[in-house]
DNA sequence: TTGTAAAGAAGGAACGTCCGTTTTACGGTT
DNA sequence: AACCGTAAAACGGACGTTCCTTCTTTACAA
């Protein structure tokens, strides 16, 4: 049996233990419930994974990855989009992130609340935030050159902001479920354009 | 002995709860750690609380009690701040809540994430949550009457974004902790004012 | 081609620990 | 003496993990 076959079986345990963790959470979820939404045993899943704590830094690890993956073609799209564009783009990504089948979305906090007590999932956390916050950094650097925001300030503290909108965003719809993306934002247009 | 030492009592135990729960989470404290950090014995906490689901709630509304109690004073404030302002104050208001001596906003990630699973603290949340908006809408208002944000937004939806910044600050300053309020406060700026 | 032995993956019962809660006995106050 | 709040031991159950058995696959020899 190879590589193949493992990595497989790692994705039908990791698979299972998101369903589970979306239901009941990380503590909330026993590891006889993994055993039973992945269909394996005791000595099966322990044979992949060394402890339960190794399967919730991997499921936190793939939930800021996806986050990575979905910002990737927004931020760096041709032609460039607007920030505001972006943005948009990124509302309606979180969106679909937090309502969607898989419900990456929905297991955010929990990562965040983890990431508060462990410090090696707040390290891993941290750098791929990093890699976000470059992300969309690039982006701004664009927008300032056109005039669009102000070019004195350093790009990675805008991008921070423009983050903590899409971020805040979501948790909001998450918990209070009440914003559609163009209407949140048409909101933070006024902001930036009170004339309009 | 009467309601007032049983209020105090019932503040020592959620006092020691606080403390447990930011060093370790709401599922990784025991009840034998709250006993342990209030000095009380297991009878008598289990006096005051009919379980430890029910510390945790309380806990968690404390923290949204909080936030509300922080925000409540800048947006209402005589005379009534520019919407840059007030944010800036509520970036230094999150920093504080987010760092103090309590941690009480070390709690948030955790809160919202059994907010995620648990309906009833979620209407708790909700209403705490619309509460914070009106507050920030009355503001908006404000600012849209003085032309400073653009008139035909819903002063609620425009409330919503700008809470979305104050908490996603919260979120970042907690996991990453590399951002000033200032700092932040002027990134923003460099988005509603290009020209500055 | 077939039988066999070795290796490794899967299964599932068993274990020791810990946890939330209850209950019972004690001590102080009125 | 009676009552109430507190302390501390005890209990039932659940949990993460381990360990030993069983089964499947594979490689090789006859």
């Amino acid at each position: 049996m190879s590589q193949e076959h493992s990595d497989l079986r790692r994705q039908q345990i990791l698979g299972a233990a998101r369903r589970c963790f979306v239901r009941e959470g990380f503590h909330q979820t026993s590891m006889a419930d993994i055993f039973a939404e992945s269909g394996l045993s005791a000595g099966s899943v322990y044979g992949y994974f060394k402890s339960k704590n190794d399967i919730i830094g991997a499921i936190a690890g793939d939930v800021v990855a996806e986050i990575v993956r979905l910002l990737e073609p927004i931020m760096a799209a041709e032609p460039l989009p607007t920030w505001e564009e972006a943005i948009e783009r990124g509302l309606v990504s979180a969106s679909q992130v937090a309502f969607g089948d898989e419900g990456f979305g929905r297991l955010a906090p929990q990562v965040w609340a983890e990431a508060m007590r462990d410090e090696a999932l707040r390290d891993v956390l941290g750098e791929r935030y990093r890699r976000i916050h470059e992300l969309i950094a690039g982006l701004v650097a664009a927008e300032q050159r056109a005039g669009r925001i102000a070019a004195d300030r350093d790009p990675v503290d805008v991008a921070k902001v423009l983050l903590s909108v899409v971020v805040g965003y979501m948790l909001q719809r998450l918990l209070l479920g009440d914003i559609e993306p163009v209407v949140y934002a048409r909101a933070l247009s006024a902001l930036a354009r009170p004339g309009d």
